[in-house]
DNA sequence: CGGGATCCCGCGCGATACTG
DNA sequence: CAGTATCGCGCGGGATCCCG
């Protein structure tokens, strides 16, 4: 797992390219709200507000934004428990799922490498620090 | 490669939570531009007027911002050759080629679901659009 | 409880100009 | 060519209020 050789295929430039829907997309998930709710959501079906106290920091505004745009695209289905009160409740779908191993993925990069990149931090920032001298 | 089953570990949470650097790093890469310009880097060496003609529609000073917040944490490699006029090249470092696979995924899962989001975007709208009748 | 709508502030980001 | 600095505006996003 640790570092996978990845062929490059071409068709992966298309979403870095001028395929616009792929573009926007792309930018819908490349995002740290998105990432976290589906890392989250991953673990376990949850309701709103279960889902934003999960979600350190996240603004009651910004998880009904988040959640709507990933409604929207397929990758979180909300379901309406019409009772009252109300009970909502947010999960992955298939689409979702599929992205499970990619936000993994990143969340292990940062703890595996968390320590490197703080030395390189001080490192950096120390290099500037003098410099500006 | 396609649905990879993936263990949750206990210590995934630690990037979603309390742990600042983590959330930092993390909010650092999980974001579109940074992303874009790790998954063109995972290709080849490229000079900064190059990177810029290859991530398209950043601008000048974006594109400045994103390298400096990758090299300072040890993810991009700057090299700057000292002739005139200067000639500087970017290059993904140890752990920046860590994270080709992950990037690689979503780009990946992108491609791969394009068609059904666009599915569910438009059944999503419908749905609004004479919701708000 | 879940979530729309509105207001408004702050800063993200683009444009422009200047240095080495 | 690469990069920093400054200015200005536009909109992202927080706070608040209301509704089913």
């Amino acid at each position: 797992m640790e570092t996978e050789q990845v062929g490059r295929r071409d068709e992966d430039r298309d979403v870095t390219r001028v395929d616009s829907l792929a573009r926007e997309v792309f930018a819908g998930i490349a995002n740290k709200w998105a990432l976290l709710v589906i890392n989250i959501l991953g673990e376990r079906t949850l309701r709103f507000t279960e889902l934003r106290a999960e979600v350190e920091g996240i603004s009651h505004k910004m998880l009904t934004q988040t959640l709507r745009g990933l409604e929207r695209d397929g990758v979180v289905r909300r379901t309406v428990h019409p009772t009252v009160p109300p009970r909502v409740e947010y999960r992955l779908t298939e689409a979702g799922q599929a992205l499970r191993g990619t936000v993994n993925g990143m969340c292990a990069w940062t703890r595996r490498y968390l320590d490197e990149i703080e030395g390189a931090r001080r490192r950096f920032d120390a290099r500037r620090a003098d410099a500006a001298r």
